[in-house]
DNA sequence: CAGCAAGTTCAATTCAAAATGAAATGAATA
DNA sequence: TATTCATTTCATTTTGAATTGAACTTGCTG
C-alpha cells in the first residue's frame, strides 16, 4: 500500500493513523491525476490538503511533503485557479491556509470541457477541410476515401452527441 | 494547414492532391492521439494507412514518412495489436500490406476499457481500504473526514456508471 | 531602516517516454 | 548453401514535461 506517494510524505509530528491516511488519500489522487494527465505533484499535493481537517498553509505542505518550494508554489496555484483548493482566512495571521473544495463536480467539468470539448471542436473544422480536399474526383478511390471520411465524421458526431450527456452524468447534487 | 505533421511527409512519387490529403488526415489523428495519450508517431503511421486506398507496406511507409525503421516496426505492432489495421494477402509477393480498419469503434472501446474501466476498478479497492483507515474516531474530524471520503466514493460511482452509457453511445453502427 | 519570514519566479536539471539506427533475425531466392 | 532484402530488436539518444533550487520580491517586526 503507498508505493507511489510513499517517498514524497514525511511523519512529522502527526500521529502513524493520520500519516498512513494522507498516504492512502494522496495514492488515490496520483492514480487519478495519472489518468487524467495532471502532474503528479500537483495530485499530491490536492491529496495532502484532502487528507486535513485543520486548513493547511504552505509551510505545513513544505514541512509534510518531500517537494520543492517551487512545486509546491505552483502546484498551489494551479490548484487554486482550477478551484480545486480554496483560502481560508481568519487566524490573525498573514499566512493562507487551504481546504479542499468538495465539489470535485466542478473541477472534472472543466476539463472535460477544456480537454474534450475543444478537440472535438477543432475536430469538425480539420475535417470539414479534410472532406474538401479529397483526390481522385469521382473515381473509385474518391468514392472510396470520401466514405472513410464520412465514417470519420460520422464517429465524430457521436463523440461530440455524447460530451454532454457525460456532463450530465457526472454531476454530483 | 497541417503544421504539425508537415514534417513527417514526404512527397515521393505522389501527387501533390494526394500529399496534401495525407498531411490533413495524419494531422487530425494526430490531435486525436494526443488526446488519448497515444504516440505521435503511431498516429502518424495510422493517417498514412488511413489515407490511401491501396494496401500500404513497410516500405511504403518508411518512403512516405519521415519515421524510423524501428519506429515504423513498433507501430505497425501497436496498431495490429489494437486492432486498427488489418493485414491484406494476395499480392503474390511476401510483402505484407495494411488496410484501415474502418471499425473504430472497436479501437475507442477497448481503450475505454483499458485505461477508464481499470483505473475505475482499483480505485474502488483504494477508497474501500482508505475508508476503512480514517484517524479520529468518532470525533468532529473523523466525521469531517468520512464525510469527505464519502463524497469521493459517491463521484467515483457516477463515474463507474456513466462508463458503460458512453460505450453504448459511441457505438457505430 | 535592517533583518527576517513567506512565497514567487525562472533558468537549469532531471526524468521518463518516445524515437532512433545499427545489428540481429529470418524468410525467400539463386 | 550463400545472398539478399524485409522486418524486428534493443541499447542508446533525443525530446519535452516536470521538478528543483537559488535569487528575488513583498511585507511585516523590532
Amino acid at each position: 500500500m503507498g508505493g507511489e506517494s510513499a517517498g514524497y510524505v514525511r511523519g512529522e509530528g502527526r500521529n502513524r493513523e493520520q500519516v498512513a491516511f494522507e498516504l492512502a488519500v494522496i495514492d488515490f489522487f496520483v492514480a487519478a491525476a495519472d489518468l487524467l494527465g495532471v502532474p503528479k505533484s500537483v495530485a499530491i499535493l490536492y491529496g495532502a490538503v484532502f487528507a486535513s481537517v485543520e486548513p493547511v498553509g504552505f509551510s505545513d505542505l513544505e514541512r509534510r511533503l518531500q517537494l520543492s518550494r517551487g512545486s509546491i508554489s505552483q502546484g498551489i496555484r494551479v490548484l487554486r485557479e482550477v478551484g480545486a483548493i480554496k483560502p481560508v482566512g481568519g487566524n490573525g495571521d498573514r499566512i493562507e491556509r487551504f481546504l479542499p473544495d468538495m465539489e470535485l463536480r466542478k473541477i472534472v467539468d472543466r476539463w472535460l470541457v477544456e480537454r474534450l470539448q475543444r478537440q472535438v471542436g477543432t475536430g469538425r473544422e480539420r475535417l470539414r477541410s479534410l472532406a474538401r480536399g479529397i483526390p481522385g474526383g469521382r473515381s473509385a478511390s474518391g468514392r472510396e476515401l470520401r466514405a472513410r471520411v464520412r465514417q470519420l465524421q460520422n464517429w465524430h458526431d457521436k463523440a461530440a452527441a455524447a460530451l454532454p450527456v457525460v456532463r450530465g452524468l457526472l454531476k454530483i447534487g
